[in-house]
DNA sequence: CTTTGTGAATATTTTCACAGCT
DNA sequence: AGCTGTGAAAATATTCACAAAG
């Protein structure tokens, strides 16, 4: 039996991916532990432990294969394979999303998107239909989406939620700037750019703990 | 002498204030550790351990005040006070930021936005004008800004966030799907739907561990 | 020489469990 | 009763340091 993985290294993944993906098309062929965590910031001996979790992929004394181990990365998180994707909401944030190639670059495809304005259903966003939020079940369960993309303004976001899972979505991105709740069986990741901010705030200037 | 702070407890701070302001709108005056954590997903020992990093905040046998504790976490992270920042690019993405109005409700004020296209630019967006980029350097020293969010096209990315970090900007937020690379003196944060997806991509089909 | 993969050591983080206060 | 704050334990994560391989 494999060892368990933890979650600090699924994390890191992506981050890895991104890096060497960038490095594949500057033509970059090998890669050191050492190169990627001067691009990434994260110490070589890990990204050796990381990638040592999921098999042997590199060569003593050279490195690794750029390509080799972009293919080895997403067949461990699963982006090998194409990734169907609902979007809800064609507000400039969904427009943005519909739009954003990265996600296809990953195998991501937004295949069904849904607004409540009439003015924006009927017609296509980026590749996908723009759909009446009424429609949502139907058409999720017939495209069999699982996976949604929440770009809604916020009090729509626990509603949209509910459908969602009640649809049998069981990965949500929030985007919205509420939290939602869900059943322990989705998994919900929310991405508020405040939280960013706040987080990088605390560095800025030398605010120490608070007494009064 | 103060403890370290670790790294994990500011990016948790965030989540509690979020939560919190949540439960405020809600008219709940106050919560214990335990409500905090189920709406959070945190462990309540966590949460109270977190919190006495800055002092004691809460009543033993009665819990937190949501008001004082919202003000305490604000006052740690520096967001008691407004903060000015710039928005480059003023497509879908950027026009999505300037009109989230989340950021305002923390004391994010968006003073300025900058654009190449010079049909954007003149105008307002929100409540900032949209400046062409050529003037950025000039504005941004004008208006004292040094925090910046990046929602450009990949390829003007890394050549925005130079011209960013020699008008001593030096909290960047990368909302590009590129990594982009600054000095070690600013802070970067990079935020992409891309890396959340693959990430829970991970522990979504059977042929993996799953974390509960 | 260079660089991986890894046992061992170190450091950090999370959780338990309970004293003490309301 | 219910809850915080915290010492101590447990669990994780990170880093060191070096043998083995090209």
């Amino acid at each position: 039996m494999p060892k368990k993985v933890p979650e600090g290294v699924i994390e890191r993944l992506p981050t890895y991916l991104n890096c060497l993906i960038q490095l594949e098309q500057e033509g970059v062929v090998r890669v050191s532990s050492k190169r990627i965590g001067a691009l990434t910031g994260v110490n070589p001996a890990e990204i050796r432990r990381d990638l040592v979790y999921f098999g042997t992929f590199g060569i003593k004394g050279v490195g690794y294969e750029v390509k080799y181990l972009i293919g080895k990365i997403k067949k461990i998180l699963g982006s090998d394979e194409p990734h169907q994707i609902a979007l809800v909401g064609a507000g400039n944030l969904g427009s943005a999303i519909a739009n954003y190639a990265a996600l296809g670059k990953h195998g991501f495809q937004i295949t069904a998107i849904f607004d409540v304005d009439p003015a924006k259903t009927g017609g296509k966003l980026g590749q996908a239909i723009v759909y009446h939020v009424d429609d949502m079940a139907e058409v999720l369960r017939r495209e069999r989406i699982n996976m949604a993309i929440l770009a809604v303004p916020p009090r729509a976001a626990q509603r949209v939620a509910d459908q969602l899972v009640s649809a049998n979505v069981n990965v949500i991105l929030n985007y919205t700037s509420v939290m939602i709740r869900v059943p322990p069986s989705v998994r919900l990741h929310h991405s508020d750019p405040v939280n960013d901010l706040l987080y990088t705030l605390y560095y800025l200037s030398g605010r120490h703990p608070v007494t009064s």
